[in-house]
DNA sequence: ACCAAAAATGCATAAAAACGCAGAAAAATG
DNA sequence: CATTTTTCTGCGTTTTTATGCATTTTTGGT
């Protein structure tokens, strides 16, 4: 691997993931960590890191994908992408809306892993053109803008061409009266789509988002496959024993 | 084998691969390392590929940010944008594509300007939702990793439905016998139907572009309306007088 | 103040680049 | 057409760069 292309990886990761350490970055580059701190100090002398003990610190605040640093409940979320990330098998053609924990899951896909994703997040898109063995197919559409994902009839009208094995919809709200509910109209209606295309619907669920409900009904609940959520087995059965008794797949 | 068409060579080869090794190349073009390192040295000072040791880089690097350090002969394309920017009427309809000319292009529609814009472009997409008054309509299909861009046959059908009175292209090449060509065959397909969907052709073109040719071909240089240099009438005169002879708009 | 981890330093080695040169080929010139 | 000049290319030599390892120094936490 070239020098300047590594260091091109490291720009990327640090301004990605706002921290980097030393460690991790010999070990993802296979190179000594004498080389990732020459690397970082030639970088910080360009003033395109800041180099620190340990490893090395973004300096550019405003970027475009998502930022680490402004995720909250971070570890949570990380956790639920690692179980999620479990549930894909090779080849396997999934469906994944936008939002934070997705966007985790979509880092933690190993490259190895051959597969198909369908998406209307442009964060995730982006996310996705670093895994070489993904193929990705971005639902087209108009654009919303805080939110960066496209809706409105013309992602109805692709998604009802689309047969997926998986369909990961991150959570606006789940209660087991309501179901799933949604905060934006028009997203409510592309996620409908979204499940309507797939064998299999899969919660990406933070606790907060637990018995709540929003304004526009997606689906009842037991159009659920599975929910993955950041507790335990015993924590679900002890605070959360009402959406258990549903019979959907908490893991 | 001529030297002109060994650098070619080169060229379409980093620009293919993003990367290359000088060791690659000898063996490639079957002459000594000490020749392709000339070629290089000859290419990079042409701003047209980075040499770094042991090979070269491309120059036109994926943009996941507005991060204008590293988008080369900046100035110039701030030049061009600004002269095409002010092509754009109120409620236009308008067709971009990718590239870091048409970035810098979208960064400057003012504020204030209502208009729709169609791309196949996440990072133009990106930046655009940050200007109140443009309507951004994403057109939808496979992800092309590299170039960040939508391609095949769903872009294709999606443009066939598009009227739009602008078309902002970017250039691989411009000559006056092949006219418009480009590095990438489905790019090159994309392009064509973009054309085909707008009144009026305009391309954002770079000096390094004039007389350059790759290998598929989109449109004859009499299909092109208007082309966005940063040269001035008199430099065109005394070094593009080929390319004023075709009649073709040149500002 | 002590200790483990991280960083700097010096050194060795291999790879790549630069340099100078020479011969071959191509282009220019009279 | 002959010959002079220029360009192109490869080779040997020297210089520079990149990288890892061993050793010493610094740093930050407890």
């Amino acid at each position: 691997m070239l020098k300047e292309e590594r260091q091109q990886l490291i720009l990327q990761k640090v301004n990605r993931e706002r921290k980097i350490l030393s460690k991790d970055l010999s070990e993802f580059l296979k190179v000594s960590e004498d080389t990732v701190r020459r690397d970082l100090n030639e970088l910080a002398g360009k003033g395109m890191i800041l180099k620190v003990h340990g490893g090395a610190l973004a300096t550019r605040q405003k970027i475009y994908t998502y930022d680490e640093a402004s995720i909250s409940n971070l570890e949570e979320k990380k956790t639920i992408a690692e179980k999620a990330v479990s549930l894909i098998r090779e080849n396997h053609v999934i469906i994944v809306t936008g939002g934070t924990t997705n966007f985790e899951l979509v880092s933690m896909i190993p490259d190895h892993l051959s597969i198909t994703v369908y998406t209307y997040s442009l964060s995730i898109a982006m996310i996705l053109t670093e895994k070489p063995n993904v193929e990705v197919l971005f639902i087209g559409g108009k654009l919303l803008k805080n939110a960066q994902v496209t809706v409105g009839i013309d992602v109805i009208k692709a998604l009802s061409q689309v047969h997926a094995d998986l369909c990961f919809l991150g959570t606006s709200a789940l209660s087991v009266t309501e179901g799933l509910t949604e905060i934006n109209y028009e997203v409510s209606h592309v996620k409908k789509a979204m499940i309507e295309a797939s064998d299999n619907l899969v919660l990406l669920c933070t606790e907060e988002k637990l018995n709540m409900v929003e304004r526009y009904k997606v689906c009842p609940i037991s159009r659920v496959g599975t929910v993955v959520t950041s507790l335990s087995q015993n924590t679900l059965k002890r605070k959360y024993a009402n959406f258990l008794a549903t019979g959907v797949d908490f893991i």
